[in-house]
DNA sequence: TATGTTGTTTACCAATCGGTAAAATTATGT
DNA sequence: ACATAATTTTACCGATTGGTAAACAACATA
């Protein structure tokens, strides 16, 4: 054993999940990562070994804890689940602008990197399978119980391809009138899916 | 009146505007666009400014010409028009990945900028009036003619979402079989809109 | 207390970034 | 032919980029 670390690792991975959260890969500079974190540069490199690397392991962070509360809501919340899913991204547009406009990390990264990047692929497959899967997850129980029209899974990917949409468009400054309008669009197609009991 | 210019603007720009979709803003330095133009970066400097301003350009050429090509088969097409387009999508990333990784030069552009320039935010603005505006008039035709389920507006904004949908899945690398089902599904919904008469 | 091992600090690096000043060149109006 | 105005060419700039080498400090073990 040697001289241990002065600090946490997974306070500064989650510092620097934010910075590159909210301004992107290319656009953040080590500087910015040295600020967020209050670490000298030659301890992130030490600690995480390349930009790259960090980024990795920011998505990992985002991955297995940011994601959890996002779609806190979604799980085991059937058809209801879902639609207040898309409820509430409205909602955090409208109040919590800033916040909206980071979109989502996965997202953004991405778009950047496109598939050039392995480590970044297969992070991106993960991220779809986890976006997916709650969405599943939440509208199993309506299909067991029959009060689903449609089969689980092409639903779940209709709900994941419209929140990809929502993702860009948010990002892409669209008026908040024209976000409702999408996001209400997206409820009512998530409704639709209910066999209403008569 | 003095020395004309030696090439061609619009041909530059081109150039440009293909460098900027394929590797992104932030990616392509001044270097590579003085080899994808074949042109001095003093020139390009003289004949557009900025870097910002040639990305601009970029996209009005890219909104004025390029997505004429991409929405060709839209226009005036009815419901049969808007699903050939997700069917075209699905067999470009089939037969021409390398060009289907590319995405949208405009979808890029947001998610790299956010809303931190106003410039970029009333393109993306232009454009998916644009794009929305194809599948409206696509849709039209036939709701004028009693055969669509529900009104234009509605559904030419969820093919919208659903496209950017596929576009940022795609450029994540997803996997083609993955890409074929979602397209599948879109087309699915798309279809579904049709009233058929009996 | 000596030593090996690791983390921290400081200072630094070559390379690239976007952008430009100024001289040389060339077509045009008179 | 000559002056004018614009383009092209060449060479260059300071700032920033991601990344690192080396001296120094703290801990565990022997």
């Amino acid at each position: 054993m040697a001289r241990p670390r002065e600090f946490d690792t997974k306070e500064a991975i989650a510092s620097i999940c934010d910075q590159f959260w909210s301004d992107g890969y290319e656009a953040t500079g080590i500087a910015d990562l040295e600020s967020a974190t209050g670490l000298a540069r030659a301890r992130l490199y030490s600690a995480f070994g390349s930009k790259q690397q960090m980024l990795c392991e920011a998505i990992d962070f985002y991955l297995e804890s940011r994601i959890n509360v996002i779609f806190s809501r979604v799980d085991d919340g059937g058809i209801a689940g879902v639609g207040n899913f898309f409820r509430t991204f409205a909602q955090i547009v409208a109040e919590h602008p800033e916040r909206a406009e980071m979109g989502c990390l996965v997202v953004n990264s991405m778009i950047e990197f496109g598939r050039s990047e392995p480590e970044l692929v297969e992070r991106a497959d993960r991220y779809r399978e986890r976006v997916r899967g709650a969405f599943r997850s939440a509208l199993e129980r309506d299909a067991a119980e029959g009060r689903l029209a449609g089969n689980v899974e092409s639903l779940a990917d209709l709900a994941y391809v419209m929140l990809m949409g929502l993702y860009v468009t948010v990002k892409g400054g669209a008026p908040l009138e024209e976000i409702n309008r999408l996001c209400g669009i997206a409820i009512g197609v998530v409704e639709s899916w209910r066999i209403s009991p008569e």
